[in-house]
DNA sequence: TGACTATATAAATGCTCAGTTATACATTGC
DNA sequence: GCAATGTATAACTGAGCATTTATATAGTCA
């Protein structure tokens, strides 16, 4: 595989991470605030294990930090383009048929 | 499912487009030049049956369009927010490990 | 009409991955 | 150490989807 299929796979992986509607509750869930895994659970209402696991995937990835405190574990997002991409394309899907839900969805990003 | 729901739906639905490496090839390709079925197959190198599904997949999601002329179909990006997305991401990609690789992606979305 | 090119669709296959259940690991307080 | 809470991991299942081969549809030219 060359360079520029490898640019390719992983810009597409990137997508890849935003293209499930769990992440983007968890995401939108961890905009603007640090959060321990139990409340994202709590919040987005899907199991423990289901949770955990999609926040590793997003934490390798580099979407989000996490630290430790006591038994709990933080969660917060840390990529810098993460809210910009998910605006923009809040704005197009919105554009088309849903208007005024858009401003719930980003601005629950940008917080 | 709710309203918040079916946004979460339709912006992972709109992400998961950009999520497949060959979508992402055919539209690089489709980037700032019109062109017909047959151009993209030779540019991207897979089989014909294969780029005119992604092709409309990307038309019924509104990414592309379309008209024909005589025997050929062309097609084009019509999506105003694709090419600053995929710039946004590209730099966030690159900014980790790629670097001028970058600038290829882009400018190919761009011009 | 018939041959040829261009594009779309159908059927089949294989792989990836989201989700669940069960279990392991880590931390705290007794 | 032991129980309880918080988090991560393993094994399994099922669904969705990218890809290919084969075929169908549409347009052009003779």
């Amino acid at each position: 595989m060359d360079e520029t299929s490898r640019v390719f796979e992983q810009v597409a992986h990137y997508f890849s991470l935003l293209a499930d509607p769990t992440r983007l509750r968890v995401l939108s869930c961890l905009c603007g605030e640090e959060r321990p895994v139990h409340e994202v659970v709590d919040q987005v209402g899907l199991t423990q294990a289901n949770i955990s696991r999609h926040l590793n995937i997003l934490f390798r990835a580099g979407v989000v930090g996490r630290r430790r405190e006591g038994s709990s574990v933080f969660y917060r997002v840390v990529d810098p383009n993460f809210v910009d991409i998910c605006r923009t394309v809040s704005i197009t899907v919105a554009s088309r048929d849903i208007g005024e839900h858009l401003g719930v969805t980003t601005e629950r990003c940008s917080t």
